[in-house]
DNA sequence: TAGAAAATATGAGATATCTCCTATTTTGAG
DNA sequence: CTCAAAATAGGAGATATCTCATATTTTCTA
């Protein structure tokens, strides 16, 4: 992890502007830090001493069960927030936020800030807004988990990270993503192969059949 | 449903004060709702016209499938919100609300209201509370229905809800809410009764080893 | 650049959960 | 009070998904 000093720091703050985020000026106490890829931005269980919002990469909310399962609850992308549970509740069990591109963030120490930022109605505006979206998706994942077999949750997870008609994901990650086990991810993508929906090349997936894989998909949805 | 007017409406508005929301007056505008157990306070698929904020009673967010499965996707208690997508977002399916059982909802016309509303940094401050509350408790119900059987979430829902180690709830309501089968959940009921966790009686379940229950319910929990 | 760790792959058997069916009991509206 | 609808109950077989085991390939690190 690297936090950005002097002109690197001043010369990133200047070329991204987040005053539409907040009421009154934060940049004097505000940290510029750069994650590489699979740094840990939060630790599992370790409350965080800042507020973030990312700048730029992906990263991924990571949970451990007792069972010793891992789930990743979720990603987190650009303009989006970390930290803000910790920001709101004093008791908070933190989860882990790995970055998984390099990721840029702004750090607010919560110490200096929180006080301003409960009051802020800009601030809290946005907040709210993120908060909702996150309400709302993870309601859908969970009615959706519940309600569909892997088969089309699976195909609307290819169809939203494929890039141009090719799916590459790690199975490992998807595994804890989706919330199945490695075996039966293989098991359904070979399905999916022989079905000719995808083309396997290495470690590649073409998608050769758009519409078999979106309408499995569609059935999720409610529009 | 029932709007209150008059005396009876005043009185009402006196008794449950909801100053530590708003930093400016509501009550112009503001009616209050009365909703008998299975009345539908929102309709799915339907943008209701008001923000609701529940005073008294418990309500039920419910979503339909395209498969047909229904999905209950969450409890709503004495003191939470209704409607608060609809007053963030302009593009939003619309879950139905229905009230399980008597329930008082102040209710605001979003059209009046909104505006001053987004402004509001005392009433956003609370509604990000909840809403994080919300995403926490969405997320983890999340993971934990993809990491645990229905034994661990069943013997949870049992503790939560069992009043004076009786368990009593309609199993079709809780099939919907645990996102499983009717057949399967009597299946682990019926488990449960064998391992003489509970004895059944009637309708109702008597908790007779409790402590059985509570070690399959921490399993969940990352305390 | 060798060896360890991570990721990929696949088989085989177990089990959690589902679907479909049928029967009985309870509840609610007229 | 009566009848239809809803809720409860349980059998039987299907299937979605898991666990465990093992082998190969790729990636990372000392």
């Amino acid at each position: 992890m690297e936090i950005y000093k002097a002109s690197k720091k001043r010369l990133f703050v200047e070329r991204h502007s987040i005053e539409h985020l907040f009421s009154a000026p934060v940049e004097a106490y505000m940290e510029v830090h750069e994650y590489q890829r699979d740094d840990w931005i939060i630790q599992e269980g370790t409350r965080p001493d800042f507020l973030y919002y990312v700048v730029e990469g992906k990263a991924k909310i990571y949970i451990t069960h007792q069972n010793g399962k891992v789930s990743l609850i979720n990603f987190i992308n650009a303009n989006e927030f970390i930290g803000e549970m910790e920001l709101l509740h004093d008791v908070y069990y933190t989860k882990g936020i790995q970055a998984s591109t390099k990721t840029i963030c702004f750090a607010l120490p919560m110490h200096y800030y929180r006080r301003q930022l409960m009051e802020d109605a800009k601030f809290l505006r946005e907040l709210t807004r993120f908060l909702s979206v996150k309400a709302t998706q993870m309601a859908m994942k969970y009615t959706q988990s519940l309600a569909f077999p892997l088969e089309n949750r699976l195909a609307d997870f290819i169809l939203q990270t494929a890039d141009n008609g090719v799916y590459k994901e790690k199975h490992v990650t998807v595994c804890d993503y989706l919330g199945v086990s490695y075996r039966h991810l293989l098991h359904v993508l070979t399905q999916f192969t022989e079905k000719q929906y995808l083309q396997k090349e290495g470690r590649k997936y073409h998608i050769k059949q758009y519409d078999s894989l979106k309408s499995l998909s569609q059935i999720l949805r409610n529009k």
